[in-house]
RNA sequence: GGGCUCGUAGCUCAGUUGGUCCAGAGCGCCUCGUUUACACCGAGGAGGCCAGAGGUUCAAAUCCUCUCGAGCCCACCA
């Protein structure tokens, strides 16, 4: 055995062993309850990042653990296409070609962002071996598969035809940049300095008695919207306004009269406690309006500029048009004052453009029935969210969800199954509106059998697709699906028998985005919760607790630093001495920390396996030695299997518990001061004597540590004279 | 506006239902040591009124209240 332990001569030799020798594919047993981890599938757009290391780290963890125990255990893998990001990445990627993604028209961008995907996937399979996960790659999907986008369909579908799934028109978040709509939660606020316009609306017949007009003044952050507006309200108990209500204002700039309405929503002692409302562009107005039925005037086009409606200002970009505006009312006397404000933004999560609520015909889930589901799956305990406290979250957001808009105006991603019959004509087709919903696509309308269709051109949001990952990855709707002979003779697929699913492990940042939408479409289209315990693990970030990030120059490359250190130094530094749902400091110096732990490791076994073996073998356990032996050596001895005992049941404890950062340091612990320090350094004296039990202790520790550190674990287990079976993957948990 | 987390050794963090690892680990620092597992090492050491104040208790880093600091998330802040 060399000195120093050169992981580079081993964790790829063992990766392929392990999966030559199929020990990542779970043996169906109808007698065993499986355990099962659906790999929260990484974006195939990009590199892994630290973040997936995390979960790698932990996912393994669990999933070698549960294996050793003797459970059928299936993590299984995939891969994202994940929507308007990789649409953005790509088309960054044209960019460079000074292209756009219409001079490729739909079909080639997609060709191409496909090809694309695939490269990047192929990539990542390698990185996610290299971390050396333990999945099951005879099963790993890819959410854009036909298979799996069926699966898709058929939830909208039937979420269409119980009229829990709508088309409307209604105000949306808009990114002009992406040119598509958006849902609440891919909107990110900024805050941002600007100004408050203090703006005096003139009222009608004011001036027919005095001399001067009398103005009811609003505040906006936003003038030039106020073309678009169409009402004035004030609060209804606000005594300053009383008489006002009812009557109207002459909107400046565009002389149309608008009424002065009372609504509670309106917060007397905000600015001058009137408001202007523009139901086209602003999400609380668009509520007021329909309270009222307000007219709706869009004066912002998707493009960012100012539509036909704005009239003189049309076709003028939004920041020139706020500037205009505010010259011509401050010319006409409309501008009262105005004073510096801070105020938030909403910006477009992939490309941080401002986003513009605007009104646009979308299609939407009606997610309260759901929502309610969701709640109470939780609630009931049928799932779990570890640690605790994400639940009060969790229930926060449910309690509050408003409809979810789910189609997109991009290319990247799975087609909405609607389609729209040409002949409305047909009085069958003029009741539904043409409109229909296929999860194959059709030849002809249902209705009037016309073959003249049109496929509605948006997109699905990827998070609907990666909503319902957990049972669409394991084959539903068809039951059929099996993977082992063993299962077609029983007649159960992989959704029958590994669904539902064991843990989803994931950041705590997709707790809304991905899992609150997987328990709301697991419970709808399965009846199941798609699993029963959710753990959540915390962000990375550098050794100072700062966000990575490219531009800071602090990013940790997982590959990188895996090249370096090893993996199993990686994967230890990233839970060592964490705790659930706590961000991660992460820097050089621990990896290099657990990479000095992996060769302290080696070394123990290059001690222990280069002795000469002892004269006589016996059977080691804890009577083997004598009970109450008086001699040091003997109390020695003792002392250190009954550490070990201690250990195991500690260890065994942290991981039943998601204490992964304990269980860590347990291990360390007892292998580097208890084990090699003490006991070992004792043991010099009397080689042969400690010979079993250096054995002992050695072997049992390697199988401890072996899901957190699998490939040193694997090499020196293959060292061992007497291992107990071809891998320790494969070896039983130590009890 | 609502909510969450954190404040423990110079730095980064653990500390499970309050008591027999309760004051810990890694890195850093100091002294010594190249004894045939390991200098990616060993032996020893310095260093913390566990943010502050009050309370509950026989007992609190651990539970409660408040204050002060740091960060994060949600929200219809015109």
């Amino acid at each position: 055995m060399e000195k120093v332990y050169d992981h580079r001569k081993t964790e790829k030799k063992w990766y392929q062993f392990w999966e030559k020798s199929e020990f990542f594919r779970p043996r169906f047993n109808p007698k065993k309850s499986p355990y099962t981890i659906i790999m929260p599938p990484p974006n195939a757009n990009g590199e892994l990042h630290v973040g997936h290391a995390t979960f790698i780290a932990v996912e393994d963890i669990l999933i070698r653990y549960h294996r050793m125990r003797g459970q059928p255990s299936l993590w299984l893998p995939g891969a994202d296409h994940a929507g308007i990001l990789t649409q953005v990445v790509y088309e960054r990627e044209l960019e460079k070609q000074g292209k756009t993604r219409f001079d490729l028209g739909r079909e080639e961008f997609y060709r191409q962002t496909y090809q694309f995907t695939m490269k990047n996937k192929k990539h990542m399979e390698a990185q996610l071996k290299a971390l050396g996960a333990s999945c099951d790659w005879t099963r790993e999907r890819f959410t854009l598969e036909p298979e799996i986008t069926k699966a898709v369909y058929t939830t909208f579908k039937d979420l269409y035809e119980e009229g829990l799934i709508y088309r409307g028109e209604r105000i949306i978040n808009w990114c002009t940049r992406c040119g598509t709509a958006l849902s609440d939660l891919e909107v990110e606020h900024e805050e941002k300095k600007g100004k408050l316009w203090h703006l005096k609306y003139p009222i009608k017949n004011s001036k027919r008695k005095a001399q001067s007009v009398k103005f009811i003044t609003v505040a906006t952050t936003r003038p030039e919207t106020m073309l678009g507006d169409t009402a004035v309200a004030v609060n209804p108990s606000d005594k300053r306004y009383e008489n006002l209500i009812g009557q109207s204002v002459i909107l400046p700039l565009t002389k149309r009269e608008i009424p002065i309405i009372a609504d509670p929503v309106v917060d007397p002692d905000f600015g001058t406690g009137a408001v202007k409302v523009t139901p086209g562009h602003d999400p609380v107005d668009f509520e007021i309006g329909q309270k009222h039925q307000l007219e709706i005037i869009s004066v912002i086009g998707q493009a960012g500029q100012m539509t036909k409606e704005a009239g003189r200002f049309a076709q003028i970009k939004i920041a020139e048009a706020r500037e205009k505006v505010i010259k011509a009312l401050e010319k006409e006397g409309f501008l009262e004052r105005t004073e510096d404000y801070t105020y938030s933004v909403g910006v477009c999560e992939r490309c941080r453009e401002v986003v513009e609520p605007l009104i646009s015909k979308q299609w939407f889930i009606k997610i309260q029935p759901l929502a309610e589901k969701a709640l109470q799956a939780v609630k009931k305990g049928d799932i779990k969210i570890l640690p605790k406290r994400f639940e009060k979250i969790y229930f926060n957001w449910l309690e509050n969800i408003r409809d979810w808009c789910i189609s997109r105006q991009i290319w990247w991603g799975q087609r909405l199954p609607v389609y729209y019959c040409q002949e409305l004509n047909n009085s069958e087709c003029k009741v539904k509106n043409g409109i229909f919903v296929s999860v194959d696509p059709p030849n002809e309308c249902p209705h009037c059998n016309s073959a003249k269709l049109e496929q509605d051109p948006d997109t699905l949001d990827t998070w609907f697709s990666s909503g319902q990952w957990p049972y669409t990855a394991l084959g539903w709707p068809k039951k059929q699906q099996a993977d082992s002979r063993k299962q077609r003779a029983a007649k159960i697929s992989d959704f029958d028998y590994f669904y539902p699913t064991s843990v989803m492990e994931t950041g705590y940042d997709i707790l809304f985005f991905w899992v609150a939408r997987m328990v709301m479409l697991g419970l709808y289209a399965t009846g199941k919760p798609p699993f029963h315990t959710v753990f959540l693990h915390g962000l990375v970030r550098d050794e100072n607790g700062k966000k990575m990030s490219k531009s800071r120059g602090n990013v940790i490359d997982p590959l990188t630093v895996a090249e370096k250190y090893g993996a199993d130094a990686v994967r230890l530094a990233l839970v060592f001495g964490t705790s659930p749902g706590n961000d991660i400091n992460l820097g050089e110096s621990k990896i290099k920390g657990m990479r000095n732990f992996t060769n302290k490791l080696w070394n123990i076994g290059r001690f222990i396996l280069s002795n000469k073996p002892p004269v006589q073998r016996s059977r080691i356990c804890k009577a083997c030695v004598p009970a109450n032996g008086k001699s040091q050596d003997e109390k020695e001895d003792r002392w250190v299997l009954g550490e070990l005992e201690k250990t195991k049941e500690k260890v065994t404890k942290d991981i039943e518990n998601y204490r992964f950062g304990q269980a860590a340091e347990e291990l360390y612990d007892f292998i580097w001061h208890k084990f090699a320090d003490k006991y070992i350094e004792h043991s010099k004296g009397r080689r042969e004597e400690s010979q079993p039990i250096l054995e002992k202790v050695f072997e049992e520790s390697l199988r401890l540590l072996h899901p957190f550190m699998p490939f040193i674990t694997e090499e020196l287990w293959q060292k061992l004279p007497n291992k107990t079976s071809e891998s320790i993957m494969v070896a039983s948990w130590p009890d």
